[in-house]
DNA sequence: ATTTCAATTTAGAATAAGTATAAATCTATT
DNA sequence: AATAGATTTATACTTATTCTAAATTGAAAT
């Protein structure tokens, strides 16, 4: 199915989480679009927001929290988190294919990829920490 | 806070986390809980449970499913889930520190540490697969 | 232009996992 | 035995998400 349906919704869902500087939940979705002037359904959020992961243009994180978030970059990368703020940043620096492969030999599974998500304190969060 | 003070119920507990061969969630606890004679309340469980959690006797998996699963080891290593029959098991190889230093220099963290979970195919389910 | 049919949206109910609360019970100490 | 503190219980509540059935939309066929 590489047909691609972009209602209204689905668009507008779309370009919030394109625009977005931070990694927002369903709820940070709804909230920026009544801002923009929409009113849509929650059930129409959380379908949209499927449908657009299902269709490679967004992608789910599970960091860890409640509820998850979602991510306009869908090449292949991890994310960090701080622990004091709560601030989610891109990490691209890649996975080292040979710890895969010791992962693969240690487990006797065939390895398809890793979800990371590294945790620490932020540059800001440091220099406020010191003081 | 180094006194541990072990009710019944809360040993109880334990004693399932770390008689299992899997990564219990709570509703699995609670279901062996009850195939073992006892009957506690759903609070005790996870209050027992976060209680253990906070003593480090075991640690809380969020492996991106919707439920937290548990595990009596508390040593530091990984997870890999199969993405067919949803297995979950232990990865001991650790992450190099290169990598993370790599990821402090990229972000600007101070990194504490990372929570990976690898996804694959396990042996079973890869010869099962074959047929 | 009208009918038709599938896809989508809507509002609201339902579910799942976990937390909060207040009363009851247990446990250790005087 | 009396008191106090911690714990357990039952139950209500919250949060995130999915489900459902009816209403709406939109494209294709008449």
């Amino acid at each position: 199915m590489k047909t691609i349906n972009l209602t209204t919704q689905r668009q507008a869902v779309y370009d919030i989480v394109r625009d977005a500087a931070d990694h927002p939940t369903a709820a940070d979705v709804m909230n920026r679009l009544v801002e923009r002037g929409h009113s849509f359904a929650y059930g129409t959020v959380y379908n949209s927001l499927r449908y657009l992961t299902d269709k490679d243009m967004i992608r789910e994180l599970k960091l860890g929290e409640t509820a998850s978030r979602y991510d306009a970059r869908t090449d292949d990368h991890q994310h960090i988190v701080c622990e004091v703020c709560g601030k989610v940043d891109e990490v691209t620096t890649a996975i080292p294919e040979e710890w895969l492969a010791r992962v693969a030999e240690e487990t006797g599974y065939e390895v398809e990829g890793a979800h990371i998500v590294v945790e620490g304190v932020c540059a800001e969060c440091r220099s406020k920490r010191k003081k």
